[in-house]
Order: structure tokens, then sequence, then C-alpha cells
DNA sequence: CCGTATCCTGTGGGATACTG
DNA sequence: CAGTATCCCACAGGATACGG
């Protein structure tokens, strides 16, 4: 996702989806939510939790939900610091949607897997066909 | 989404999500899949109705969801070349959710848009608090 | 009309090191 | 523990031109 940086694009009315699949359609941010549909998550167990997450990715990410709303931070003032993130209300709207996806995605990860290297080998099977 | 290059990224098992993500997640193919909702479709009318979208990232993203068999193409002899899009049963499976995504977007930008700019605004009101 | 081939830039995001 | 600060570059993706 590049170059969005709020180009004209004077999109007709999709535009509203464009724009919030530029927030929540990064890297991270779903598996984020996702990950926080059970309660409040600490920052490391985020990150524990968000396997191959960066701790740089997991701050930005979380400033921007953050930023939109869709999570809220809670820091502790305690000795060893501890932050809660955990879901607005907002957030838990977007959740039934995440699950979805998710399960959707074991689903038919298998078959996507499939479909693709079969093609491959389709076309290697052929070297010159052009 | 950048250097997703087959990382080793052991993940236990959420990695199907985010092997699915990385294939559906990116810039342009929710909403492609989205616009196929009423039928097929063919290039330049794709590309009409996904604004914004260049032919370059159109023709790469409809190559993509081919591969992995969430839409079909067909593409007629004719003497104006013409090729049609559809998704495929695969492909309509993942429908419902595009759809819903669509109307969280719809329903909840400006919230969003609001919970945002506030945000700022407060940073900026106060010029120099670092 | 439907692409493909190049070229080029912005930036997402990992690695690493440092603070309160 | 929970970040911030840098450095750095692979690559997504736009613009443009050409081809069947």
């Amino acid at each position: 996702m590049a170059q969005v940086t709020r180009k004209p694009v004077r999109i007709p009315e999709g535009g509203a989806v464009r724009e919030v699949l530029d927030r929540i359609g990064d890297k991270w941010s779903l598996l984020v939510i996702g990950t926080l549909r059970e309660g409040p998550l600490r920052f490391g167990e985020l990150k524990d939790a968000v396997a191959g997450i960066s701790q740089r990715m997991l701050t930005l990410t979380l400033g921007h939900l953050v930023e939109d709303g869709l999570i809220s931070r809670t820091a502790y003032a305690e000795v060893p610091p501890r932050v809660e993130y955990e879901l607005t209300e907002l957030g838990r709207t977007l959740l039934p949607m995440v699950i979805s996806l998710a399960e959707w995605a074991m689903a038919h990860r298998e078959e996507i897997n499939a479909n693709r290297t079969s093609r491959i080998r389709n076309e290697e099977d052929r070297p010159d066909e052009r």
C-alpha cells in the first residue's frame, strides 16, 4: 500500500471503502484487532500473540488504531510500566468481520494454495508455448 | 505490504490468516471482488468501476485473483478483444465478508475521521509540549 | 480493447540500539 | 516493560509507451 498520500482521487462514493481499507487494510491491523477479541491485552502479550510482528510495527499499528478510535489504551502508573489495549465499542463492531475473515482463511487456505501451485506447475510443464 | 518475501516466520497456526491476508489484503483485491458481486465484468468496465486503479494494478490484481482461483477469466476471440472476469464459487464465498466490510466502512467512516482529526487538533493546539 | 514492458519513486516495515 | 529513534532497502504501485 504505497502512494496513498492523499491523492486527489475524486472517487464517486466507493471512496469511503478505499478510505477505510487504507486504515485497517494494512499488514497488521486486522490481526491485532482479532487478537484482542477475548479482552484487553498488554503490549508484550500482543507482541507474543501476533506472531511475526516487530515491536516497531506493533507500536505503530496500535497508535493508528487508537487514533481511529478502534481500540483504547490504558497506561497504569506502576513500577514496571503496564499498558493495556482493548477494543472500543467501535472496534468491537468490526469483530464479526474479522472473525469471519479469519475462519474463511483457515477454511480455504489449502484450496487457494492448491490452485496457485497447480497453475504454476502447468506453466512450468510447457517451457515454451508462447 | 512489503518484504513478505516468504520469510521463515514460523507462526504457530494463525499463520493461515496471515497467508490469506497477504493475498487478498493488498490495496485492490477486496475492491475488485466487491465490484464483481453483481456478475461478470469486462476489463474496461472494472477499470471504470474501481475508481483510482491503474491499468497495471488491475491487470496484476486480476492475475493474482485468477491464480488463486477466486475469479475466472474468459477471453472471447473477437475483433476488438473482449475479456470477462467473474467470481468463482470460491470467490463468492468471500463476498459476504467483503460486503459487510464495505457497509461497515460506509457506516463508520465519519466516526473514524472525527476521532482522528480531533486527536490531531489536540496535538496541534499544544505546539510545543515535547 | 486488453493487456505487457519499463522506469522510477515513496514508503512499509524489519533490525537494532537506546531510554524512562 | 513499553516504548522511541535510526538506519536502510525491497517492493508496491503510479505514469507512460508500446504491441497484438
